[in-house]
DNA sequence: GAATAATGTATTGTGCACAACCTAATCGAG
DNA sequence: CTCGATTAGGTTGTGCACAATACATTATTC
């Protein structure tokens, strides 16, 4: 194997790695949200929702586009299923008609009670240990920021 | 903020950090994989049919699937994309007729010439320290091992 | 050796991601 | 005030992921 293989393949397995150990966490986190009947991205932004609520924060499209990294193509239909849930509300702003605005129904902060034992359950099951987690998670951390922070060309 | 909400914060944090990260990598992977015109699975299956011409060995859509952790309702319409691009053939085994084998082509080997610039401007590109993506990688794929031999739900 | 099970791939349907483009609303320079 | 630029969100189209199912082929069991 040449020296220009073994640095393809070194890069293949640092960026797979990523790839599958992100899929295979999801994958942990699937049956747990099923129960609720949410996708990942949707628990995602559900997360979000109720941070807002318990701090009074008003939330728009471009505010949760910033804060899970996803654009308008993806939440606006995903948001609409949730609203077809009835979990979620959208409401074009009156002060500013471009802006729409989204918060959790009754329903929606409900399903926070049903969501609490998720955490605690899902780090039962991946069987790893906790304080190598949050090694993990920020070194994950620093690394996006790296991303992000270079090249603005994100999007 | 109560104690609960730590914990799911937190969790929330790690999972979403694997989930946002991977995004951002693969974001840097898309300019230099739009030059050979291929998505980031599609540069994994190319990666896998390379090192298999390399080594004489046969690929199977399973062994595809096994290696990338993939199943066939993603491989099968991917393989013929690559197969339409002319990259790669698909061709179904004559001692099983259940099997389909999967090679590069003249052209899909040709690719890897184009290919081998790859890894170091993707490097490059990050700005990370190359020590901490390999203690990444590592962590990574301890973490992978760990999520795959517990429960073997994972698919 | 025929019924049954297991295996390998394909198909269908849903839901992300993301690029590219569109429209309406607001802002700003003159 | 007006026109051009910017902003916020929506739409369309492509390509994964993955569950569920289907189907043909091979292996097994009686």
């Amino acid at each position: 194997m040449s020296n220009t293989d073994d640095i393809l393949g070194l890069d293949n397995q640092l960026c797979f790695a990523l790839y599958a150990a992100n899929r295979a966490m999801t994958a942990r986190y699937r049956p747990l949200l099923t129960e609720l009947g949410l996708t990942y991205p949707q628990y995602l932004v559900m997360l979000v929702l109720w941070e807002a609520a318990a701090a009074a924060d008003i939330v728009r499209v471009s505010g949760l586009g910033e804060r899970l990294r996803l654009d308008s193509g993806t939440l606006t239909p995903l948001l609409k299923r949730l609203e077809e849930r009835g979990l979620v509300r959208r409401q074009r702003s009156v002060e500013d008609e471009r802006v729409v605005t989204v918060v959790a129904t009754a329903d929606g902060l409900a399903m926070r009670e049903q969501a609490r034992s998720i955490p605690e359950r899902l780090l039962c099951s991946t069987g790893v240990a906790p304080d190598r987690l949050m090694a993990l998670r920020d070194e994950l951390r620093s690394v996006l920021a790296q991303l992000e922070s270079r090249a603005p060309s994100a999007r």
